[in-house]
DNA sequence: CTGAAAGCGCTTACAG
DNA sequence: CTGAAAGCGCTTACAG
């Protein structure tokens, strides 16, 4: 579990003492105050180099109560999305002196429940939290009774009141799916991803209003649920194919399920975009080097992270400041897989 | 930079308080120590969870100089094959309890150096490093020095003895070129990397004997280094074209790098394996998706991940074992792109 | 500008 | 099995 330390560190007392001075003053000089006369800090920054000493930010941090690290909870780091996310928290953060602890959950309630204790544990100063879709109740309440900072990011929780970023939704399913109406398709799939979600609803409804607005009924049959992964895009695939009347065209809950679909239709000797239209969300790198390139609707990972990121350090600073919702326009890429 | 903490945490003394023991027999009790009656441990569980404590780990593993936390320092997020790294070392790492804190190089020495020092500054109880693939003679020197575990990661540091997981590069090229030259190819360019890296030494290594054990002739004007991005794979491959002899195959330094080659040749109105075969290496999630699925070589990313997380914990309990090294042995992996 | 004392929230010997 | 005291490596008032 935890390991002892076979290693010594120098202290800021061996420094002290090499320089002449007392603890406080060294501490003073390390930390580059103001109140510290030239000679005494060069005195001691020459005994800290000649020493070797390293800074314990830990022990500082419990003594002046303060942290140095957040924590980033996010679903799946084999989603290119969320590498993506990751990098623009990590370059935010890191302007403001943050180190960043990592946690994954697979999209599980209870992965996410643990994470959420470690990083209390480990006294991060807040967090940054990628719901998983599929949040218990209990989780939820834990979240709202939590008193340290916390922004939430691509998806929303029921009920919690939160600084959030995300994406407009619904409006970029409207988008994917105005665009395959446009392309003349009638039976448009929507593939992947759990009801459970806001992100998964929202979809929904810009599926919804897209078909609508031009008169078009929704099949339920067409609405096919799986996981968020290549699997689980192929999966939904082979399900919708055995409907009496296949769709010629699939809105995918992200990228990653459309590509899954893609693989799926070669699977079955079948040509993407020619005998099935695909549609994905998120704009993640693969989808312009993919075969055929997909026709996506961006989402913006990386400025989300950055978004969220500077919403969380904001909310460190001032816990009391209004809380912020921020919702970015998603924007249609069309390539050849539609 | 840092922040104030406005939230008060409930302590170890108000538990203890609240259960009518001491703060020693408390904390025993929360560790579940087996010195302590059932009653008393009772007790004490039950005013922990009235009280809403949480265990400050940060406080306790400063006193008790032990850490539950490791630094990752990989190179670059947005490249797959070390998602599929953190993967395993997540994986490996959680089963003893540790948390993970990333740091992410972009393969910049200065970036590199400034992480390291972070990571000592927050106390981790070692570190797994992915070198950057060109080090510093002053870092390499500093890692020397470095007295916590740490195990190294698909790149080796010249003259650094360490633990370190990683894969025969050298077998691998060997492999990928192998199969180009069974496919008639005579002309075989190596694209991508810098030559500063043991990653692309051992590559350039198995490149060459490949092509001498038929009897051909090394042409170091096919040999373009670049980025290892998709970006530096399309500069690479621009530049082979303007041979006047140019390569009708290209092994590429790793997925990433062919997927840019692949760009490149479509953005040139050229057909990947028709106008020329490529051939990458990791085998990323994304090769078998790609547009045409890409012919490369697997190097195990994720097992890597969990064998360097397996050899940091050996390490960390027994800081005085023998030096270990493991060599994953690489695997073809022909698809339509050769 | 500098120092002596107290304390952050825990755990570790050591008594009893 | 339980408690009083000391201490991990820092910083924070408070004197001077």
């Amino acid at each position: 579990m935890k390991t002892k330390k076979k290693y010594s560190r120098v202290t800021l007392q061996e420094v002290a003492e090499h320089a002449g001075v007392s603890r406080a003053t060294a501490s003073l000089a390390v930390r580059n105050s103001q109140n510290i006369s030239k000679a005494t800090r060069n005195k001691v920054l020459k005994s800290m180099t000649e020493l070797g000493y390293v800074y314990d930010r830990i022990a500082a941090n419990l003594r002046s109560q303060r942290s140095s690290t957040i924590g980033l909870i996010i679903t799946d780091i084999a989603n290119p999305f969320f590498s993506e996310l990751l990098i623009g928290v990590h370059h935010a953060l890191e302007k403001h002196g943050y180190t960043v602890v990592l946690g994954t959950t697979f999209d599980l309630d209870a992965k996410q429940d643990k994470l959420l204790s470690t990083m209390l544990e480990h006294r991060v100063g807040g967090v940054i939290l990628c719901p998983v879709s599929d949040s218990l109740k209990e989780t939820i309440e834990r979240i709202k009774q939590w008193d340290i900072p916390i922004v939430h990011a691509v998806r929303e929780l029921p009920d919690v009141s939160c600084d959030y970023v995300g994406i407009d939704y619904k409006i970029g399913a409207q988008m994917a799916v105005g665009h395959l109406i446009r392309k003349g398709h009638r039976r448009i799939a929507f593939l992947g991803g759990s009801s459970e979600s806001s992100a998964w609803q929202e979809r929904k409804k810009g599926y919804c209003t897209a078909l609508q607005q031009v008169g078009l009924q929704i099949d339920e049959a067409l609405v096919i649920e799986n996981a968020v992964t290549r699997e689980g895009g192929k999966k939904a695939l082979q399900q919708v194919l055995n409907d009496p009347n296949p769709p010629t065209a699939a809105f995918c809950f992200n990228d990653l399920v459309a590509f899954g679909v893609m693989q799926g239709l070669r699977d079955r000797g079948l040509v993407p975009s020619e005998d099935m239209a695909v549609v994905g969300l998120d704009d993640v790198q693969e989808a312009s080097i993919s075969n055929p390139p997909l026709t996506t609707v961006s989402s913006f990972a990386r400025l989300i992270g950055t978004y969220a990121a500077d919403l969380l350090h904001q909310r460190i600073v001032d816990p009391l400041r209004e809380r912020q919702r921020m919702i970015l326009q998603p924007e249609l890429v069309v390539r050849d897989s539609s």
